[in-house]
DNA sequence: CATGAATGAGCCTTCATTCAT
DNA sequence: TATGAATGAAGGCTCATTCAT
């Protein structure tokens, strides 16, 4: 009834199908056939290529994890100074949550614990690491400050950019690009050893 | 079968049990059994004090609501400088953070748009609102940077706030009272105007 | 909370409220607290003097169906020509559809044989007895039809009156007294030996 | 477990299923899974063709008035005497009281009201119309007595010969065709104008 | 391979009945 | 004796999953 492009692959279609559905109606929300109609085939189909709901899950999971490692990670200049480094990643990411806010939605959806296997699991430990190490490189070069481990850097980052964003996708914010370059200057600021010394 | 503290109201059980088993499994996932075997009292002694689930979930987010926004907002002393307060907040968010991890993760969670009625998304509005007034007043007196949107600076803190705990709750992290307090600092530290110029 | 006569017995108070309801919402349709709260008292009194819902359907039944009969055969001239008889019984029978709605209703409930006890059926049976009787004594003095067994008759002439204030309630008929008249004329005709032989 | 004609279409099989069991223990005394038993199919298949139980009930009525309707009505010469066209009704009537006790009865069904939709209910009213312009026409024609309103005629003659059906069906009553017969002859005789003058 | 009708376990909710007060 | 909160089986309905075509 609806086969839009008869050669594209169907799991790729399921899996882009999923991800649009479940970023609007979270994944306990979301009925199957409502993932095969969106992907234009029937329920028997995507039972043909995926074993179970959860199946999907993981699969839609690792994919867009992996599209967002991609994204973020590939021909990146590591031995550029770490400003060059935050500021090429904020951009990457900033284009990643604008181009695909479906993508990046669904990969801060909070109950992912209950369903996501050890393969996802691991995907994500992987992608943490190598944040990680930059953030190390960052230190080690003294253009990031040492005095805290990079795993508070990383969360406090992290958190900081999802923040910015859930926001504008809740309403409470209307984001310009000023915006973006201005958070991600008071980002790179609380990167730095602090010049003042504590306050108070 | 099971009177436990007979004489404890039972909405207030009701919506405590509600709240462990929605950050657990998340709402969707939640089935009402499942609430009222954790409250240990029947699912037809739920549905004397809530209409719906969909009542008690909105129960549960207003009354969790309400009290983060009473541990942080109760005698504060508007009148201090602004880092003070700045201090105090965190510190009271922290200590509802690590005191009530279940009501700090459900308040976090995705989903809610689907089922919150406009009373409970009002009660989110005012804290919002109260927030960005602290923001305003510290602006306005030179000790936060005003060339921050109020909004922009809420996201990015809390966002902060909130990636810190939920990496730690999700175990890529173990949080020590000297990685708060650093955090602390450095998120401070991004609110301040920079001193040095951008980067590059 | 509704204590309208106190010293009115409960039981029948529950019978009354009990007629009312089932007649607006059917017996299956009715939940017994709405029986309790119309009757001014709480589920826990119902319980005390009915042992079932069942057995106060039954009780309502025997309740209603005694004092339609008790209206009907009470002080009835059985020496009187069976015309005169015949209007009489037609007018205490509008009288009491007319004054007790809900119980000429209820009494003709279709769906009373899945919980009716035999006590019940019995007292249905005793009435339809002494109707009988009475077309019978008809017969026999040559003033009804004696060419169609008294069941027949019954049957049509019971099933005649109900359709007609059954058509009233439904709203297909505004009843007037005229009517009535007419429609009791018409009865009794049926009942005579038909002067003018067979059509066809 | 039980595909007993694995290609007769399933709402249909479903209709008349329910109304089995509806004509034994009425609507709302109906469980819908015990639907689904009588017709060989799982709860589920029934949801499949209709939206709410108050759906099936919907159709299962339309269904039924409806091919009561056509029994009565099709191919009735309505240029023949009344007496004729009465006759005919009457043994149509009978036949479908006969062959199909289960619709018969359940078209009589007190508590239709509460779940009727309007386009039952228009449906109902057509098949009445129709009635009443043929005892409208017998009246103009003379033929039936013109004294009394179209609407107390059906009501009465409705009611009479449903009477005589549910005295049978709830066993106080053994029909044979003579007492069919009667009872035709006997209706029709309150139907033509008195020759006698008022008793009394 | 694809389809989508069929299945039935499980979800939300109601209600007849009980029992501590 | 009266109350009404508490219970849990059962009802209406959904949805993940299967399988005949």
């Amino acid at each position: 009834m609806t086969p839009p492009r008869p050669n594209e692959d169907k799991p790729a279609r399921l899996r882009a199908a999923a991800l649009v559905v479940f970023a609007r109606t979270g994944v306990h929300g979301t009925a199957v056939p409502a993932i095969a109609e969106q992907a234009g085939v029937s329920v028997g189909t995507l039972y043909r290529y995926f074993e179970h709901k959860e199946a999907l899950v993981n699969a839609v999971f690792r994919d867009t994890k992996q599209r967002l490692a991609h994204r973020l990670m590939s021909e990146l200049d590591v031995s550029a100074p770490s400003r060059a480094i935050f500021d090429t990643l904020w951009a990457r990411l900033s284009a990643f949550a604008q181009e695909e806010p479906d993508a990046f939605q669904f990969l801060e959806m909070q109950d992912h614990d209950s369903y996501l296997d050890p393969q996802s699991r691991a995907l994500e430990l992987g992608l943490l690491a190598q944040v990680r190490q930059l953030i190390q490189l960052g230190q080690t070069a003294g253009l990031i400050r040492s005095d805290m481990r990079p795993e508070i850097i990383m969360a406090l980052f992290w958190g900081a950019f999802v923040g910015l964003f859930k926001a504008a996708r809740r309403g409470y914010l209307q984001l310009t690009d000023t915006d973006i370059s201005q958070a991600r200057d008071a980002c790179w600021q609380s990167l730095q050893t602090d010049q003042r010394g504590p306050g108070k």
